[in-house]
DNA sequence: AGGACGCCCTGTTCGC
DNA sequence: TGCGAACAGGGCGTCC
């Protein structure tokens, strides 16, 4: 599931790859991945143009263009991006294919359709356009804190909740309360500013983790609940067992013995 | 403002 | 064995 340090990983393997490339031809394969442009619209957007920077906000990934505006891309659930240096074998998820006249195509695969991808004159007007909080690796801790405090949710929800802090999912949020031994339905508000600190520390230093594991749970340190997250695992601190409940909507997993209800 | 749903979508898992 | 229900999950909309 795409979050973060999966769309930060992205960012960078598309950086690497798509950069420079003239691009020739859009095939949008389903139009149901498109928010607020056709494919006619987005064709003329991009061809003859070149990307010249993928810029990250959140689990929202921005391709900047030569000419100015970007494409925007999120994964959704189960999206993905795939750069191709020769023909591909065509997979039924597959959703748009970007050509380039070197030969290589951009492909966007998301099974489950959640993913989207629009057209926007910048990053900044989209995220204001969709109200999205500051980026989770960016913003300051004071930041943070006053944002997060000033709502009377249960702090995984007030995690969830792109509004407030972007680019936290349901996986991360709970490894951010289990480090921080905050249980998920504590209300924000009811947080003292010293704890919320303690949650932004450990947002930074469990997105930043994750990234250097290239986001694979195995290689995380030991101690982190993502290497097993799921209901009756060992807690990692030796403590019990994992529990799952549900919190605003999604499944949290938690360790009811180092995250004590409220 | 926030909670409780429902919907979108599809592959997997579970229960009978 | 086989079928359908439940589930997962990000984001958005609706109603209370």
């Amino acid at each position: 599931m795409p979050e973060l340090p999966e769309v930060e990983l992205a960012r960078r393997y598309l950086e690497g790859h798509v950069l420079g490339l003239a691009i020739s031809r859009v095939n949008v394969l389903d139009q149901g991945i498109l928010e607020s442009i056709g494919p006619e619209d987005l064709n003329s957007c991009l061809v003859g143009q070149t990307f010249v920077a993928i810029i990250r906000h959140g689990k929202q990934l921005f391709l900047g263009l030569k000419g100015g505006g970007c494409m925007t891309m999120h994964f959704g659930m189960t999206g993905s991006a795939c750069y191709e240096e020769k023909g591909r074998v065509p997979d039924r998820h597959d959703r748009l294919v970007i050509d380039f006249n070197e030969k290589g195509h951009l492909v966007f695969n998301d099974q489950r359709k959640f993913g989207a991808i629009s057209y926007a004159e910048s990053p900044q007007a989209f995220i204001e356009q969709k109200r999205l909080g500051p980026d989770a690796l960016m913003v300051s801790k004071k930041e943070f804190v006053e944002r997060a405090i000033s709502h009377r949710k249960p702090i995984k929800a007030t995690l969830l909740d792109q509004h407030v802090v972007a680019g936290i999912g349901n996986l991360y949020s709970d490894e951010v309360l289990f480090q921080t031994k905050v249980h998920p339905s504590i209300l924000s508000s009811e947080l003292s500013p010293r704890r919320m600190g303690h949650v932004h520390r450990a947002m930074g230093e469990v997105l930043r983790a994750s990234i250097d594991a290239r986001s694979d749970f195995c290689l995380l340190p030991e101690g982190y609940m993502l290497r097993d997250r799921s209901a009756g695992a060992p807690c990692p601190r030796g403590n019990g067992h994992l529990k799952a409940m549900v919190v605003g909507g999604r499944t949290a997993f938690f360790c009811p013995s180092c995250q004590p209800s409220p």
